[in-house]
RNA sequence: GUCAAGGUGGCGGAGUGGACAAUCGCACCAGACUGUAAAUCUGGCGCCCGAACGGGCUACGGGGGUUCGAAUCCCUCCCUUGACA
């Protein structure tokens, strides 16, 4: 993946935004235009550039979009001596589904090694990416990288600063890393997942100054599609979804998780779309109050997108209400493409 | 009609003589966030003035009263719910 020269820095197209603005069917249709209109393109695949549609058996509520008969296909590709699928839509081929069950904990670092190995086949294919999700984190960390990416999670550590509060995580951070600690805002100061993190990351320093960074900056060509509605749009939008999904199954979906063993603690059921079903199956709570519930999360859900897109990548926005704008992606899409 | 329990900010729901513009949850607004990111976290949220300490006004169903002081006590009216008729 290292590129000596400029020229040959490898492309991904990235299509981003908050939920329910189509960012699929888009990548979908650049995938047919950029195939059938030019000899350039070899092929287009698409990598999936999401937090929850990695779970396996959560395709309702993750939105994964699958045709009835989608199947999911095994790639000659390992990771880890694990085989990695994909499925097939419109003869297009889509990664980064089903990863993992829903039993396990998931995380960006184990995202991004996956789906580095993904995008590098891709490309030894000669093959355009793109990268088509909704966690910001998940896809800068494929652009941009992240430093400490690579420092392992401590789980004795974890669990001896479990019931600590906030308070005292920031006292002990400021004990073993007063820079660090001193350069947090007052959110993050306050929010103990992050503190943890940092402790972790802190002590792991302290243990091996010596250890040579195996950082290093990616060097792509990338280009960021938004997408993005006015706010009634996607509200509107939002509703409609549920709706769909409520038609699709969701809630058989939920049973079947339960059924095969997970847990509504485990890391996947926090997921929008089915941790507001918990109060129902426990009987505290009605269909009416869920679907309510359900709503407003999606639509703050969009909210905290929105922001953190506006803030930390550089995007170009297109208004899905405008019927032209996939000619407008697809002119720039193009130029970007052949440029260099 | 009688009895009982109630009427608090957009909603739910605390407070039951001074520390109350009123805890908290939801909603809403503005944000943070490089290993749980669909997660986690922060701030704001009656109106007006002020950069800020702060100040002024209007508010706990309506009206009247007691009191230095009332969302909280008393009277009365209106309304809701439950029970008995």
């Amino acid at each position: 993946m290292d590129a000596p020269t400029l020229n040959l820095r490898p492309k991904l197209l990235i299509v981003c935004g908050p939920t329910a603005t189509g960012k699929t069917e888009l990548a979908l249709h650049l995938a047919e235009v950029l195939v059938s209109d030019s000899k350039i393109y070899s092929g287009v695949e698409i990598v999936s550039g999401d937090s929850r549609q990695v779970y396996k058996n959560m395709d309702i509520g993750t939105g994964k979009g699958l045709p009835k008969g989608a199947k999911y296909k095994i790639s000659n590709l390992k990771f880890k001596n694990k085989t990695i699928g994909y499925y097939e839509i419109d003869r297009v081929k889509i990664w980064g589904y089903d990863l993992v069950n829903p039993k396990e904990a998931y995380s960006v670092s184990k995202y991004t090694e996956i789906a580095d190995e993904i995008l590098k086949n891709i490309w030894e294919r000669r093959k355009l990416p793109i990268l088509v999700g909704g966690t910001g984190l998940y896809i800068k960390s494929l652009v941009s990288g992240i430093e400490t990416i690579s420092i392992p999670q401590n789980k004795s550590l974890r669990r001896s600063l479990g019931k600590k509060s906030a308070p005292e995580l920031f006292e002990i951070l400021a004990q073993l890393d007063p820079v660090k600690a001193g350069s947090l805002n007052t959110s993050d100061s306050k929010n103990p997942r992050r503190l943890v993190r940092a402790i972790e990351i802190a002590q792991w320093k302290l243990k091996r100054i010596k250890r040579k960074k195996t950082y290093q900056k990616k060097n792509l060509d990338s280009v960021f599609i938004g997408l993005y509605a006015p706010k009634e749009m996607l509200e509107k939008r939002i509703q409609e979804r549920i709706q769909e999904r409520l038609k699709k199954g969701i809630e058989d979906e939920i049973k079947r998780l339960l059924k095969s063993g997970v847990y509504w603690e485990d890391q996947s059921m926090q997921s929008l779309a089915y941790k507001e079903w918990k109060g129902y199956f426990a009987g505290s709570k009605t269909k009416d109050e869920v679907i309510k519930n359900w709503e407003n999360d999606e639509k703050n859900y969009v909210k905290r997108q929105m922001i953190w897109f506006k803030t930390n990548l550089n995007i170009h926005w297109f208004d899905i209400t405008k019927p032209v704008y996939p000619n407008d992606v697809e002119k720039m899409v193009k130029e970007w493409y052949i440029s260099k």
